[in-house]
DNA sequence: ACAAGATGTAACAATAATGGTTACAATGCA
DNA sequence: TGCATTGTAACCATTATTGTTACATCTTGT
């Protein structure tokens, strides 16, 4: 199963809104623009990253703004925050299996370990990714476009 | 999301062949029974194993037997196996990011290697991890177990 | 005070994936 | 031939995703 599209597109609206958050406001219907997604979906993801304590929205007036310095947010905490995983456990495990048979009752004991090494690797990468690195690559795409 | 427990299920039915094999004819029933799941589901996993060359079933008689080595087989290839990623793409892109915005046209090769980092992590640790470590934890827990 | 522009959220729908179930043709062996 | 088993089709229920309309609520400017 694939990560939802919901990561990338948090991921999309940081670089709006540091591209161009001192330019214009940042409203979902004008991240809805840059997406081509609908702006409801944009205000979902918007009300998870103001859960996560990463981006403030201002009521009314509209706009969005970042709420802590780039490079103390990684992709891990914008994982977190937009792909709601139960017990956040990345590997879904069949329910109930036999207590009769040997293999059946210690299936969870033989696997855990080795899943957490997984899921770990995973969010170790993640959290090496921060969106510094983000806009870093941003503006040099855009330093070469206008060229 | 999460990943389908068609995953644990799969390396559960090694652990099956492996530990009873010798002694039963490991048929999707036998195994139906173990993992508590309905014998048509085990034996769709059994086809994907088999269409990856990871094992072979009988068909008729019935019984299921391993190809390789355990420790020739990882989780990566159970993963690849049973885990239908479109374009093996562990990351869903949202479509068609406007064109006229410069963070959306860009979007893409912004991101691009970063996600492949971070699933090449996932991919790299599921593949250290092989069946003749479920085999020896197999054992270790049946032990335990019998004392 | 009120109009305008936004957000937050409910409600509903379409689509897809998962997991379950029944049924049955095809297979291979005794 | 009879039997146990596999392979597969045809459903179904449930859940997650994504999209859409609608509207109450909030903030600011006039």
């Amino acid at each position: 199963m694939q990560i939802s599209s919901r990561f990338t597109l948090a991921v999309h609206i940081f670089a709006c809104i540091d591209t161009f958050g001192s330019e214009y406001k940042v409203t979902s219907d004008f991240l809805a623009g840059s997406t081509n997604v609908n702006p409801v979906i944009i205000r979902k993801i918007l009300g998870q990253l103001k859960g996560a304590g990463l981006i403030e929205v201002a009521r009314g007036t509209g706009g969005t703004t970042v709420t802590k310095p780039l490079s103390e947010i990684s992709f891990l905490d914008i994982y977190n925050a937009v792909e709601c995983v139960e017990n956040g456990e990345l590997f879904h495990f069949h329910e109930n299996p036999s207590t009769n048979c040997p293999v059946g009752r210690n299936i969870h004991h033989i696997l855990d370990d080795k899943l957490l090494r997984v899921q770990s690797a995973l969010e170790k990468e993640l959290a090496s990714i921060t969106l510094a690195d983000i806009k870093r690559d941003t503006e040099k795409y855009l330093r070469e476009e206008s060229r």
